[in-house]
DNA sequence: GAGATCGTTGACGTTAACGTAAACTTACTC
DNA sequence: GAGTAAGTTTACGTTAACGTCAACGATCTC
């Protein structure tokens, strides 16, 4: 099956593109992450949805559960035309950044505590024997 | 129950300290994430105990199993007279590295675009109302 | 000393996030 | 037109990380 236009993906096609399998594509797809269009009963993924399973992948990278990863999606699809929408919007975003914030001082203190046990292994290194080591 | 040194708690103290169950906390110790002491058949936890939770936690909100924080843990305990052991220490500190920092990066792309995200819902404010919005 | 309050050990239940297998169309190929 | 390759749905299985419940022992309390 090769594609007419350089856009339009088969399901395994983007499945070996990002590195997952087709199975939890359809699984997003069943939890609302993505909605391809279908040639008859044959999905059909464009760069939207490219896109989309991108953010999802990077989401759960981040250890973010495929509901919140919904709810983060929903941020990029709200209609900027509504006072309404946009104030909840801003209120979602905002929580969200505080969550990430948060998980950046995590990550920063572990890099830290991890460079320093690295740091005191070299230093054992060199005690216990005259060879350099390498990083 | 009163502690008798202030190091010393006891299960539920513990939960509460840190915010989590005493399942939870059990749930670690068959993990081997914990190990605690005992008086009898009734668990003692000390600072060491303490703290190693408190790198289980955050583990966990970087999005790592407890598999993967059980290796973690295991950086600390490393016997640094070892040669070889300090080898291996050396190259699982170095790929954990490596993950954190690759993280780091979906990280800081993430609060990129939601910051942006932010603007333009803001910028949308100003367009549809004359009220100017605070961030 | 009967109850209430922690603690313990099983054992089974639950949710999330898929994996795996079966049974079936559709499309191409020889 | 029989095979096969890629897609589909439906359904049951699996792993991680606990929650929940039952049954029990030790302590404290009135």
């Amino acid at each position: 099956m090769t594609a007419m236009i350089s856009d339009m993906l088969t399901i395994t096609e983007l499945a070996r593109e990002t590195g997952i399998t087709a199975r939890a594509i359809r699984f997003y797809e069943s939890k609302g992450l993505l909605t391809p269009r279908r040639a008859g009963t044959t999905r059909i993924y464009t760069h939207r949805e490219h896109g989309r399973l991108q953010l999802i992948l990077r989401g759960k990278r981040l250890g973010f559960s495929l509901t919140d990863i919904g709810e983060y999606l929903d941020l990029y699809d709200a209609d900027p035309t509504q006072h309404d929408q946009i104030l909840l919007l801003l209120d979602k975003v905002n929580s969200r950044i505080e969550e990430l914030k948060s998980q950046k001082v995590d990550l920063d203190d572990t890099l830290k505590e991890l460079t320093s046990v690295r740091e005191q292994a070299l230093a054992a290194m060199q005690e216990v024997s005259g060879q350099a080591a390498q990083a």
